[in-house]
DNA sequence: AAACATACATAAGAATCTTAGGTAACAATA
DNA sequence: TATTGTTACCTAAGATTCTTATGTATGTTT
């Protein structure tokens, strides 16, 4: 994901907001975006989110299409109705943090 | 810490600019004052703040002295001039961390 | 006397990641 | 044409960081 510690445990809303946003991606895509959108800083690797995508679709969060695009496989996943709700739960616990990270950090700005 | 896997990897961060902050600092008090700025939200567990106070010290980022107050043994930990460097780093990995959620969460407020 | 707060500590197990491999199709290049 | 690179999936071993559970000890409150 990046030397950076901070970026354990943030896969999972990560992809759930990606969904949330693009309908539907496969997995290599979404290494791709991670990628683009923060200008080659992240990189998801493809250990980390393999398992996540499939630990997702067992708890019923992400359901899967595959499709065989130019004689390649690829597995669209897109959101479940349950795993809408979960990712704007998500995005909640993600400002959470951020603000609880900001009164931490620089708590003359919290008041 | 919280039911909130976004915490994860983020305590040292935490620690580190706390002792920034505030000089010295004993273990029990961490737990306290992170309460406090969260407004209750955040617990940082014993399990886990002792240990990684522990590795701080080891990798040279903190220095510790007992002193005994009101017959009971704290431990003040504080920065090391290493460790002041590193706290410096640690915000930026954060400040930078912030930055790419937000690009991938908020990609139109990116530009 | 029991419960709570202060203050430290460790050990077992869970969760999430990295590293390192593997398969396979296609494109570009040396 | 052999090798490297890209696309696209996958898993297993080990590292790291956490939670849960437990222990010790002193002092305060109920």
């Amino acid at each position: 994901m990046s030397n950076n510690k901070l970026y354990r445990g943030s896969l999972t809303t990560i992809i759930m907001r990606l969904l949330e946003q693009e309908g539907k991606m496969y997995g290599y895509e979404i290494t791709q975006r991670v990628k683009e959108l923060t200008n080659g800083t992240m990189d998801v690797k493809e250990g980390a989110l393999y398992p996540s995508l499939h630990k997702l679709q067992s708890e019923g969060h992400l359901k899967v299409e595959a499709e065989k695009v130019e004689n390649r496989v690829r597995k669209y996943y897109s959101l479940t109705p349950q795993g809408e709700k979960e990712a704007v739960n998500m995005m909640q616990e993600l400002k959470e943090y951020m603000e609880n990270m900001q009164a931490i950090i620089n708590p003359k700005l919290s008041f």
